[in-house]
DNA sequence: CGGTTTTATGTAATCCATTACATTGCGGTG
DNA sequence: CACCGCAATGTAATGGATTACATAAAACCG
């Protein structure tokens, strides 16, 4: 079975050869380098971390060198003798999703400001693949970590987590968390629609397992309340925040022979379903119903009529995330702190009177 | 000024501790996991690695410990070792773009299927970003790249680059690429345009840079040979595939008093900034002018109306994009080559007979 | 000029896991 | 019973960098 066995033995490449020669192809070590500038290896790494405590003729001649042969230090060696990757992943759910490509520009702005890169997951809301992404900073592969969805993986870690939730939250308060006021974002949505002279408003709600979704929901009754409307539970969807879904939402509404002149939608795709589903049953925009949704994502400018939305600091909901990233890895003892920014609504087409 | 010289000096941790509590804290090392359950760190790692080759008692008494300590191996001492990383990057100019979503989907499921993780990296079309997501295959934090642009960032690394180029193809013939032949795909769209009986017939190109956008505009060209119709420069316009550019494209044909009766767009995006332009100046798509995209993004079904396009197997090209990276890390001999996938155009309602 | 800093560099420990090779003990066999 | 093979485990080398500490040489100084 067997057969062959120890036929990986070292063969013995470390003879006197002329290593000075270029070779441009072969990986490079510290130890070659140094060997050809004739230092030893603290210089070579010192020449390429701190320059300025080498003197300038071996400086250059190390750099000559490095450069000659086009070495790159092992990024892995290095990390694991400084514990550190300047690296940080940021999760999100969907990339599909266009509402996090902003967030993500903010969180990489400010990664780069400070030094760190980015690297992005997608999880497909798969609880195995947020796992999975979170164990890279237990394995000590990343240093931080940023979730957008509204769970937080485990990581097994001394201390502070270094972990921040954007754009959802979840309860616990050890969690830092970068969000919008959902409630009053939501409410003051419904509450224009209801200035608007709007009575019967229909709501097509997000999972309910996430709490800004909660909040979206509780923001409309509470504007209802408000408004001393009640609420009409049969006027109430569920979706999943993709287009279908607000299409179906729609679809129901009218198979039940519901009756109301506007529609807020948990987000933007939903909202783009609900139109394209009114509009498909001969339904104008917003003549006939008016069509809200919520996050603003760049598609929502191009819709047939534009769609009026509730418009979320996308970048400063990166840009702050980050921020908070960098505060607990520089400092594990920062108290984690929840950071609720607040989103306006934007007034397009696809709003108009009763 | 350089007060407190050596605080750093490591403080004595090393005494002889109670090392078999739990503390559920710290991080910890298999040579602790070892010392806990009285073995040597050498069946430690192959009791996680290769459970089969250690006894059955000892192998449960090591999950034991590991799982009550939470114990995760270091990956980058582990990558270190073994030289691999098994983690995969994808650079995509712009995550906002909707069109690259699906083909990372595809991407993942066949690294994901092998064993790979994968990681993405935004480059926002910068050199400087491309080289630096590059630079962490040459210093050994990933295994392998993709990139979905048309640039090769220098990776000095011996022998064979692992990298794939996706949905862009250089012309460097040592890179493997998959791509859709834009040509026949581009030339096609407008054979149908001609079909409906257009013959004055725009054109929105992308930018001259990329490969698959001079393709593009050769299919135009190709097809209006084939009619025996004079190309017309004004009748050309480049974009930067932003929905803005499309727009202002439009504007510019409108202003210059060009006539057309249909439009053919290098992507999805700019071809909705088309119609919204169009649309703004009162015209009716398709009855006015006919609009054609490129890409077949997910949003391009809900425009209204929905869009006429040039369907990428997009899923398709970024599981080949990985399974052609995959077999070079597993041979890094295999000749590289180039994909071609083929395109279709999907007819929605954004087309019509002149 | 002897002694003290300062500057530049070298030596070797260290980060943590993997794994080649060595060792031990046991069952099988002629 | 001597010997072999195999299974289970241990010891120590290894990967490639960083960096504390040591040392040597130069600069400074009264």
């Amino acid at each position: 079975m067997s057969t062959g066995g120890s036929r990986r033995k070292r063969q013995g490449d470390d003879g006197q050869r002329a290593d000075v020669a270029p070779q441009p192809g072969r990986v490079r070590t510290v130890k070659e380098i140094a060997a050809i500038a004739k230092v030893s290896v603290a210089t070579v790494s010192r020449a390429l971390q701190r320059p300025e405590i080498v003197s300038e003729e071996t400086r250059l001649r190390i750099h000559e060198v490095v450069k000659r042969l086009g070495y790159t230090p092992n990024a892995l060696a290095r990390n694991l003798r400084t514990a550190r990757t300047r690296l940080i992943v940021a999760l999100l759910p969907d990339i599909t999703n266009p509402f996090f490509s902003e967030v993500i520009r903010g969180i990489e702005q400010v990664a780069y400001e400070n030094g760190y890169s980015v690297l992005l997951g997608e999880t497909q809301s798969s609880l195995v693949r947020e796992q999975a992404y979170a164990d890279m900073v237990a394995a000590r592969q990343a240093d931080g970590i940023i979730t957008m969805f509204h769970r937080v993986p485990a990581i097994p870690i001394g201390g502070r987590l270094p972990l921040v939730n954007a754009c959802e939250y979840v309860k616990d308060s050890a969690i830092s968390s970068v969000y919008v006021d959902n409630v009053t974002a939501a409410s003051a949505a419904v509450d224009y629609l209801v200035t608007l002279g709007h009575r019967d408003i229909a709501f097509i709600a997000g999972p309910s397992s996430s709490p800004i979704c909660v909040d979206r929901e509780l923001g409309y009754h509470l504007a209802l309340k408000r408004a001393k409307i009640a609420v009409d539970p049969a006027l109430t969807a569920v979706g999943d925040f993709s287009i279908e879904a607000g299409e179906r939402a729609v679809e129901l509404f009218l198979s039940q022979g519901q009756s109301f002149s506007a529609v807020f939608c948990s987000n933007d795709e939903m909202a783009i379903g609900a139109m394209r589903a009114l509009t498909s049953r001969g339904l104008r925009i917003p003549e006939d119903v008016s069509v809200v949704g919520f996050d603003d994502i760049r598609f929502s400018r191009y819709t047939s009529p534009p769609l009026t939305t509730v418009s979320q600091p996308k970048n400063a909901l990166g840009r702050e995330a980050m921020t908070m990233l960098i505060e607990i890895l520089n400092d594990p003892e920062v108290p984690p702190r929840k950071r609720v920014l607040s989103a306006e609504l934007v007034v397009r087409g696809s709003t108009g009177p009763r």
